[in-house]
DNA sequence: CGCGAGTTTGAGAGAAGTCAAAGTGTGTGG
DNA sequence: CCACACACTTTGACTTCTCTCAAACTCGCG
């Protein structure tokens, strides 16, 4: 759409901001300064770069699309036309619920696939909003499931996305259904710190880009809850808080409060 | 694998027991008196009786397999070695938790596809255990993977099983997130009442397979909890219990309960 | 500088968990 | 065929965790 260069300032920035900490741990090869992921580490990769036949690389991604903050990828009920990569910035993925707010099923960081849920009858179940200013790379249902047809990697790719997907949504509903408040939140810290790791991020510093409501939301807790716990791992010296940045302090603490004897 | 004639015995009858009431609410075309769910109900139906070929109809389904009450499908961390249909009886499918028990996930009835989560790494995730003796189709991975590398409508069927399965597990979270002991039952009747209903059964009248713990376990609730709301339910005259049948007398008023309001 | 969205903290209420005991039904073995 | 044992369920009393309601606080922005 529009020439992406401008998109590396403000929302856009990666888990801790440009500004005042440009040096804690930024490891170079898939986190690029702009606060564009790469591609080498998007769940979409090897639907976009398909190795074997270069010809198609250019022509699956039909766009990229920028999204304000607040606007929506996609709606419930709606058509699926696309699924979706994070290029930059921050989404949510709301199960809608009859009194308006709903559940945040995930928050999507770059890298993330989006829109898959719409698979199942071709309508979306869920709702993508951006937390802050974004962009995702969007790549045409139709042509998704042509080359699915026709390359048998990218429909095994497409299974495997699926598959994580449910798997990390069990493991969700498994800890909305088993553990504490406290223990919700740290293990989404832990969850949130790991995949900042996995895309060459630091995962002991990152910025928490949603509100305490929708980590809530998110959690099944009240944002009180949430405050509170948050600040009583601060006491604990188990992390820092500072604005809506984290650093993790003590890691094995947090993963030892998990453990059932706790 | 044996003459599966004799499995109409015992647990694998379907919601009702063939015993005291044969008449009540059986539509004929879909659920066979023994209890063995139809293939045209079936979620993998299109891979086992691929309309175009008829010649691959007969060799996808590897064999039957029976299983004995508390016997285990397939464990979490072993190589996916098949997927699954069920055909007869029920199964519990278990997020596994360091502690032993773990979460339910969900719980599988005839004509449901299991051991899709494989697909995301080739290791089961979670693990699936028959709650009375049960019978299944077994596909073999490889065999599934190749055809739906030929066969597009395969593919398709199998993200939209997926795909389904993943939008049913954020509901599962949503409700896990935001509604009370009593609504997370409520819920969990009519959903159950629903899903045999598809299968052709009535919807009003079936057997719980499962105990009360095992209901908790997969609701988030203790299983006192459980039966101190099934039987305020019951005592409203919502629904009527005996042994492990139970009858849904208002369906409404259940309904109704789910509403915010409440 | 002051407004407003978001956050933090406190006090009290309510929902579900825990512990405990009694009740029910099933299946086994005498 | 009956009796007993065991597993599951039901019910009660009490505890605890999280929610609700309320007020003070912080920070960014106009």
């Amino acid at each position: 759409m529009t020439d992406p260069a401008d998109l590396a300032s403000a929302d856009l920035a990666g888990p801790a901001g440009p500004a005042d900490a440009p040096a804690h741990a930024r490891s170079a090869q898939a986190a690029s300064p702009s606060g564009q992921i790469a591609c080498t580490v998007c769940a979409m990769n090897p639907l976009c770069h398909p190795r074997s036949s270069p010809a198609d690389a250019s022509s699956l991604v039909e766009c990229r699309r920028r999204l304000r903050a607040g606007e929506t990828l996609y709606r419930a009920g709606t058509p699926r036309a696309s699924i979706y990569a994070v290029r930059a910035g921050f989404l949510t993925v709301r199960a809608p619920a009859a009194d308006g707010t709903g559940h945040i099923v995930r928050f999507l960081l770059p890298g993330d696939a989006a829109g898959l849920d719409g698979f199942a009858s071709g309508i979306h179940q869920s709702e993508a909003v951006a937390l802050g200013d974004s962009e995702v790379c969007e790549i045409p249902a139709y042509r998704a499931e042509i080359l699915a047809d026709f390359r048998a990697a990218i429909g095994a790719h497409l299974r495997g996305l699926l598959a994580r997907e449910l798997g990390e949504s069990h493991q969700h509903a498994a800890a909305l259904a088993r553990l504490t408040a406290a223990q919700r939140v740290a293990q989404f810290l832990l969850h949130l710190s790991q995949r900042w790791l996995e895309r060459g991020y630091s995962g002991c510093a990152f910025r928490l880009p949603m509100t305490r409501r929708e980590m809530g939301d998110h959690l099944g807790l009240t944002m009180e809850t949430v405050s509170r716990v948050m600040s009583d791992f601060q006491a604990r010296g188990w992390i820092a808080l500072a604005r809506d940045e984290v650093k993790i302090r003590a890691e094995g603490m947090l993963r030892a409060s998990l453990q059932p004897s706790k």
